[in-house]
RNA sequence: GCGGACGUAGCUCAAAGGUUAGAGCACUGGACUGUGGCUCCAGGCGCUGCGGGUUCGAGUCCCGUCGUCCGCCCCA
């Protein structure tokens, strides 16, 4: 038979056992700071319809231009790998009704994420995000809290360097109306752009704005900013956020450019960016979506929602020395092989007493069972021998401070529990 | 999708085109026949990412491919 090796596919990676404990440590947190503010755990699945995504995310996007796992299934349903959760999730709010339980409906989630990309450094084709959906409530309020339960979580990990970039981008009516002045704008400039540009120009102007082609900054310097034509209602929603945020104590800045590569937002968005993540420097990222439960066939409701990228969340949360992986508690070693059976059992009884415990199964000296249990870091060493046999107790070794004695079981489980 | 660097033992890295590809760490066993960590000794480390080519001879040079990293684009 001829023999195959298999790795992972590019951009996708294991997640050992070495670092899950930093995992489990981090989606502790998250999922005690969502919990406190009363969001609900949601699980959607991970394969979805891809018009799902196409109809939130918007057709002309990166995400879904380039970026989207997509393919048909047996029956021939084009179907794609969730390349985010928030169009799932509103999914799931309208195909169950939640909207029928009282505002503010809270829901988040922890799971991986799919795009087709070139991997670099924090960035991945398997990736994974906690997010969070609030839906609604309009006031600025909530995305205000939002972001101040952000702030408290990434206080708690004592992650710093952060910066709090918003913005608002309007809604319906001011966009339209910006975009016809956005076109006149651009309509005698459009030859000296990049052709990506131009291909914007004709399908989603307002991308244009966000090129990082330096031709097209130049050029575009004196561009109008959505900014400086807000409705009423989205100045001052935007301006109630900014009091907000002050209030909250919360240092932002902001900038005008982000106008985040999903479709579906509305008036607030907003990105907290690191300096130590290269070029991805995202390390949360969201904002409001008035419309898009309504444009999925819900009643109107507002919404807003963050995501945290877990990868890159890790990546800038250095003070990890302390997360000790769990180790076992005893390691039951016997002395002589006769009694490698009763070993076994001991180890057992152990487990059925809801100790950890691991133990030796082949036939190995002594001195080699102590290396495993310092290899395994055990706390305890259990000894079963024949002479403490006849006395019905056996040997304990602490592996901490190198303590040791003879003990019956009884003695031993109360030893070990304290 | 575009550009650059790099792929050698489980890990970190050596080996100016020339014997049988090495070292440290780690692993296994022993010195210590019922006791880990320190020390010493011994042992196995390998399709040099993969496939072609050049050459008397390739880990080394060339082409392709896959992968990793770093930029660009974009994003979490």
């Amino acid at each position: 038979m001829k023999k195959v090796r298999f790795n992972t596919l590019r951009g996708m990676r294991d997640i050992l056992p070495q670092e899950i404990h930093l995992w489990q440590y981090i989606e502790e947190k998250v999922r005690k700071i969502f919990e406190i503010y009363n969001f609900k755990e949601i699980r959607p699945p991970i394969l979805e319809a891809a018009e799902l995504f196409l109809r939130s995310i918007g057709e002309d996007t990166d995400i879904v231009e380039k970026e989207m796992y997509i393919f048909h299934d047996k029956k021939g349903r084009t179907v794609a790998l969730r390349p985010e959760a928030t169009a799932s999730v509103v999914r799931a709010y309208i195909e169950h009704r939640l909207f029928n339980n009282p505002p503010p409906q809270r829901f988040y989630y922890i799971g991986p994420m799919f795009r087709y990309e070139r991997p670099q450094k924090g960035r991945f084709r398997q990736f994974h995000q906690a997010g969070v959906e609030v839906f609604g409530i309009a006031e600025p309020l909530i995305e205000a809290e939002l972001l101040y339960m952000v702030k408290r979580l990434f206080e708690d990990m004592n992650i710093r360097d952060l910066t709090y970039e918003i913005n608002s981008i309007g809604c319906l009516n001011c966009r339209a109306e910006f975009k016809q002045l956005l076109l006149d704008y651009l309509e005698n400039k459009v030859l000296k752009l990049c052709s990506d540009c131009q291909r914007r120009f004709q399908r989603n102007p307002l991308r244009v704005l966000d090129c990082k082609v330096e031709s097209c900054k130049n050029s575009l310097s004196d561009a109008p900013l959505i900014l400086d034509f807000l409705c009423d209602e989205c100045e001052a929603h935007f301006e109630e956020f900014k009091t907000l945020l002050k209030e909250f104590d919360i240092d932002f800045i902001i900038n005008p450019k982000i106008v985040r590569g999903l479709d579906y937002y509305t008036k607030t968005v907003f990105e907290i960016t690191t300096p130590s993540l290269g070029a991805q420097s995202a390390v949360v990222a969201g904002g409001r979506y008035d419309n898009l439960v309504e444009s999925f066939g819900g009643p109107k409701t507002p919404a807003v929602g963050f995501a945290i990228g877990m990868e890159r969340l890790i990546e800038i949360f250095k003070d990890f020395s302390f997360i000790k992986p769990k180790y076992p508690t005893v390691y039951v070693a016997y002395a002589t092989e006769e009694l490698r059976k009763d070993a076994i059992n001991l180890a057992r009884f152990f487990r059925d007493s809801e100790i950890s415990a691991e133990a030796v199964y082949e036939n190995t000296s002594l001195k080699s069972q102590l290396r495993k249990a310092d290899r395994f870091n055990a706390y305890w060493v259990i000894i079963v021998g024949p002479e403490e046999m006849k006395r019905s107790s056996y040997r304990w070794k602490n592996m901490r401070n190198g303590l040791e004695g003879e003990a019956t079981l009884e003695e031993i489980v109360k030893l070990i529990k304290k």
